[in-house]
RNA sequence: GGAGGGGUUCCCGAGUGGCCAAAGGGGGCAGACUGUAAAUCUGUUGUCGACGACUUCGAUGGUUCGAAUCCAUCUCCCUCCA
C-alpha cells in the first residue's frame, strides 16, 4: 500500500494538483517534500500536529521531509482565511518562536543526514533585494488572478495591506528555492494553503520548467465544521507549560462522539480497521474509544509516562478518590486560622474573581470533599486536609488539589 | 493632502442627556437531562467589605445638578476623491 493510499484512507487528503502523477512518483522513488510552519506563537498546537503526523507517515514510507520554519514569511503574515490584520511581530519574537518550533518538531521527526531537514526561510527571504525579486518573481504573478483567489476574499471586504498581499509570493518563492536547493518536488499543507501552494507549483514550472506537486490536507475540524483544538484558554498547545498533559488528555477524552473516528485516523497510528472498529461504537461504549484516543494522542505528544498519569488521574476523579490532579502549593499558615472558601478558590485559580465565586456557589458548583457548599462564609481549616492535601471541585469536571507546604 | 463614517463590556452589535453596569446574539461558567458526549432547557456572565458602593463605552480635558450620549483636542481604523 503506498503512502498516498494510506493518507487517503486515513482521511487526510483534501486537494491534489496531479493525483495520478504524484501517486506514481511516490511509489517509484523517495521524494523530498516540505511543510511550512509560520512562527505565530511560542508553541505548536494541534492544528500543526496534523501536519506533523503527515510528515511522519511520509517519512516512514521513505520520503524526505523538510520542515520549513517561517522566519521570513512570519515577518509578513499570512492573510489566508483571516478577516483581520495579523499583529506584526518583532524579529526577536519570530526568531525565538522559530527556535521553539524546531525543538518541538525534533520530538516527532527524526532530523539529520538524509532523513529530514529543517530550514528557515529567513535565510533567503530576509536577504532579498526588492527590485530583483519583483523582476524575477513578481512579474510572474497576475494581480487580477490573485484578487480572485479564495484566500483573499474575506480580506477584500475588510481591507488588506500590501504587506500581506505579498505573502503568496513569499511562499511561492520558498517552494522555488527549496526546489532548487534540495530538489524538493512536493509541498504539503492545510487546505487553507491551497492557493499559496498552487502558485508555488506554477512558479517552478514557469521559471525552471520543473514539475512540482501540491497536496493539501483537511483542517482539523469538528463534524460541525468548527475549528478544533480550541479551549477556553485558547488553542490546545503542544508545549506542556501552555497546556498540561492532563488538560490535553481531558480535551480528547471529552470530544464529541461524531469526531472520534476522524481524530483516531488523523492523530494516531492505530491501524485503520481498529480505528473503524472503535469509531463504530455506540452509546456509552464509545467512551472506550475516547479513552483510547486520549491515551494514544497524549502518548505521542507527551510520552507514555504522562499519558498514563493523565488517564489514571481522570479515572480516579470520576470514580472518586484522589489521583493525579492539577495541584497548587499553598502556605500551611494560611489555613491555620481558617481560610474563606471563596478566597481559597481564588487562590487556587479555579475562579478569577470573588463575584464569580459567589455565582458559582449560588448555582451549586462548589464542592469540597464531595460536599456541596452553599455558605459564603464557610472556612477551610487544617482539619479539612488529609495528608496535607485537599481537593477543591468546581462544577462536575474541574478539580484542583491544594498541597500544603 | 481633501471629504465622509467609525472606535461600546470576552467577541459581534444596539444605545445619541437621567428609566444604563448598558438591549440582542455568540462565546464562557453553573444547574437539569445524560454516557465525563452532542442536542435541548434554566440560570448566570465588570469589581468589591454585595438589598449598597466603586470602576467601565479609544485617550485627555470641558459643558451640565447629571454624559456611552453634547463640545474641544489627540489617537487609531474604514470608505470615497487625488
Amino acid at each position: 500500500m503506498s503512502v498516498y493510499d494510506i493518507l487517503a484512507e486515513r482521511g487526510y487528503i483534501e486537494q491534489c494538483t496531479h493525483e495520478a502523477e504524484l501517486r506514481e512518483l511516490l511509489e517509484k522513488q523517495s521524494v523530498t517534500f516540505y511543510i511550512g510552519f509560520d512562527p505565530t506563537a511560542d508553541s505548536l498546537h494541534v492544528g500543526h500536529y496534523v501536519q506533523v503526523m503527515v510528515m511522519r507517515h511520509m517519512q516512514n514510507a521513505g520520503h524526505r521531509p523538510i520542515a520549513l520554519l517561517g522566519g521570513g514569511t512570519g515577518m509578513v503574515g499570512d492573510p489566508s482565511g483571516r478577516t483581520d490584520l495579523r499583529q506584526m511581530m518583532t524579529v526577536d519574537t519570530i526568531d525565538e518562536n522559530c527556535g521553539r518550533f524546531k525543538n518541538q518538531l525534533a520530538r516527532f521527526i527524526e532530523f539529520g543526514e538524509d532523513k529530514a531537514i529543517c530550514v528557515n526561510n529567513a535565510d533567503w527571504l530576509r536577504e532579498l533585494r526588492y527590485i530583483d525579486f519583483l523582476r524575477e518573481v513578481g512579474s510572474q504573478f497576475s494581480v487580477n488572478r490573485m484578487l480572485t483567489a479564495e484566500c483573499f476574499k474575506a480580506r477584500l471586504e475588510h481591507g488588506l495591506s500590501f504587506l500581506e498581499f505579498n505573502y503568496m509570493l513569499m511562499q511561492s518563492y520558498d517552494f522555488l528555492e527549496l526546489y532548487r536547493r534540495y530538489n524538493c518536488q512536493l509541498q504539503l499543507g492545510g487546505n487553507d494553503q491551497w492557493s499559496n501552494i498552487i502558485n508555488g507549483v506554477d512558479l517552478i514550472r514557469r521559471l525552471d520548467g520543473g514539475q512540482a506537486f501540491g497536496l493539501t490536507f483537511k483542517l482539523l475540524t469538528t463534524s460541525a465544521g468548527q475549528k478544533m483544538g480550541k479551549t477556553a484558554k485558547g488553542a490546545l498547545w503542544i508545549d506542556e507549560r501552555k497546556t498540561t498533559p492532563y488538560d490535553f488528555y481531558h480535551y480528547w477524552r471529552n470530544i464529541d462522539d461524531s469526531d472520534v473516528e476522524n481524530c483516531l485516523a488523523l492523530l494516531t497510528f492505530l491501524p485503520m480497521d481498529e480505528v473503524r472498529r472503535l469509531g463504530a461504537y455506540k452509546d456509552a461504549k464509545i467512551n472506550e474509544a475516547k479513552e483510547v484516543l486520549a491515551y494514544e494522542v497524549t502518548k505521542q505528544v507527551h510520552g507514555e509516562e504522562n499519558a498514563k498519569k493523565a488517564a489514571e488521574a481522570e479515572k480516579a476523579l470520576f470514580s472518586k478518590g484522589g489521583g493525579e490532579v492539577p495541584s497548587i502549593e499553598m502556605e500551611r499558615s494560611g489555613f491555620a486560622e481558617g481560610m474563606n472558601i471563596i478566597d481559597a478558590y481564588l487562590a487556587a485559580g479555579l475562579i478569577t474573581s470573588k463575584g464569580e465565586g459567589r455565582r458559582l456557589m449560588e448555582q451549586g458548583g462548589v464542592y469540597v470533599k464531595d460536599q456541596q457548599i452553599k455558605d459564603f462564609t464557610h472556612c477551610l481549616t487544617l482539619d479539612d486536609f488529609e495528608e496535607d492535601k485537599l481537593i477543591l471541585r468546581k462544577g462536575k469536571k474541574t478539580f484542583k488539589q491544594i498541597h500544603l507546604k
